[in-house]
DNA sequence: TCTGGGGTCCTAGGACCC
DNA sequence: TCTGGGGTCCTAGGACCC
């Protein structure tokens, strides 16, 4: 039976949440997260303070000094930030069992099956008694991690989402027309989507991104309602195609949804999925000399290859991103037998430099890629005192104790470090 | 001094096999 | 000599997400 029950649980400005957490001096105050000013970086999180002035994130943080001159500005602390979203999704836990999570500052979890659980004398009825629990939660959150979260209940995946984002506190809100936006938790009623969500831009639809609204507002498609509303007929490629997204997760059709499948597999058993492991670099100037760009490379190679090994796979496609001055990107890929060798991975990824750069112009960034995972190759696990076979396993010994930095090989620390 | 980094998914063409 | 498809793998590029 089609219910509102899929959540999505989104953190708000999570890493400037964090940071306040960290300095209370920050709190109230306008803060960015981002590279440091003068170097080569964007903004990766914004306060809500410095959003009415145009900063968000993804812009470069040259544009964001100068919109922003007054803000307070953090450099980004990734290990630091994990930590802090594993000790929310324990207090998920707490709540129902299944919990995803989908990236660092949000998790979807599922209350199928939970009504009779959270049901409680005074509840108008199951959705009223999810809308109370939700708020729960996120006080549970609050108190115990120190975090606001925002949640979004739907009967999909991407309405869910979408709901999320409405909830979301400090955003320039309509009047209260019943749907609680702003309130941290927004619920979708079945079969209410299109009246609930129809109003909004295109853009809000998750996959819909800046270059697919660009090209539906040439064809003089804004909302997510006008696109519904279209008459049938010929349609272009594109239109049928978000048509019948839009309504695949309104109407919680489970079939050919792909992203938006209800049931969630935090691990596919069949390890078919394993995804890629990559690293990539912008360098703090544009290199033209060849000995200095294989000086990074090296570097690369030998960072992907030990978070292989560490997680105990082997990838067979190794691909090399380059970029030039002018942002032109190229990326070249070979397929060859399975291996996280540092020395195998780096004779491809030389081959593939020479191959990529054939231009004759200076290089902002070179990225390494392994995919086509396999594994995991129980060879290769590397319990403390586990024989060593080779150099590189040599050095993950070192490197499992004191970390990835305490042991690099002299060509890719290079002579200025 | 514009434009990060780590990912996933999709498309399209070509090779190759049956 | 000409003309097939279907399926799978590989490669390259691009959109999108956080």
């Amino acid at each position: 039976m089609r219910s509102p029950r899929i959540c999505c649980l989104d953190l708000d400005t999570f890493f400037v949440s964090v940071e306040r957490l960290l300095d209370p001096s920050l709190v109230g105050r306008p803060v960015i997260v981002g590279a440091r000013p003068g170097q080569r970086g964007v903004v990766v999180a914004a306060s809500y303070e410095v959003r009415p002035l145009g900063v968000h994130s993804g812009m470069s943080m040259s544009e964001a000094i100068r919109l922003a001159p007054h803000a307070e500005f953090r450099s980004p602390r990734h290990d630091t930030y994990g930590p802090y979203a594993r000790r929310v999704r324990a207090v998920l836990e707490r709540f129902t069992p299944a919990v995803q999570t989908a990236s660092i500052d949000e998790f979807y979890v599922d209350f199928h099956g939970c009504e009779r659980l959270h049901r409680r004398p005074g509840d108008v009825d199951d959705d009223a008694a999810l809308v109370r629990l939700l708020h729960e939660l996120r006080a549970t959150v609050h108190r115990e991690v120190g975090l606001p979260v925002s949640a979004g209940v739907g009967c999909t995946r991407r309405v869910a989402k979408i709901a999320s984002g409405l909830a979301k506190p400090n955003r320039a809100l309509p009047v209260d027309d019943g749907r609680h936006l702003g309130s941290g938790v927004v619920l979708v009623p079945a079969g209410q989507e299109r009246a609930w969500l129809g109003s909004l831009p295109l853009r809000r639809f998750p996959g819909i991104g800046p270059k697919a609204e660009q090209r539906l507002a040439q064809l003089g498609l804004h909302t997510i309602e006008e696109l519904l509303a279209l008459p049938p007929g010929p349609e272009l490629d594109e239109v049928h195609r978000v048509r019948g997204w839009i309504q695949g997760a309104f109407e919680g059709e489970t079939l050919d949804l792909g992203r938006d499948r209800p049931a969630f597999r935090e691990h596919d058993p069949e390890g078919s999925t394993l995804g890629s492991i990559s690293n990539e670099c912008t360098f703090p100037r544009d290199l033209s000399r060849r000995a200095e760009v294989e000086q990074h490379l090296l570097a690369l190679v030998e960072r992907v290859c030990w978070r292989a090994r560490a997680r105990g796979v082997q990838g067979r496609t190794v691909t090399l991103k380059l970029r030039y001055r002018d942002f032109h990107t190229v990326q070249r890929s070979r397929t060859c037998a399975p291996t996280a060798e540092d020395a195998e991975v780096l004779k491809t990824a030389r081959a593939l430099l020479e191959r990529a750069w054939s231009r004759r112009v200076s290089i902002r960034l070179l990225g390494v890629c392994l995919s086509n995972l396999a594994g995991p190759d129980r060879q290769l696990q590397l319990p403390l005192g586990a024989p060593i076979r080779s150099p590189s396993t040599a050095i993950d010994v070192v490197r499992q104790r004191f970390g990835f930095a305490a042991i690099r090989r002299g060509q890719a620390v290079g002579r200025s470090r």
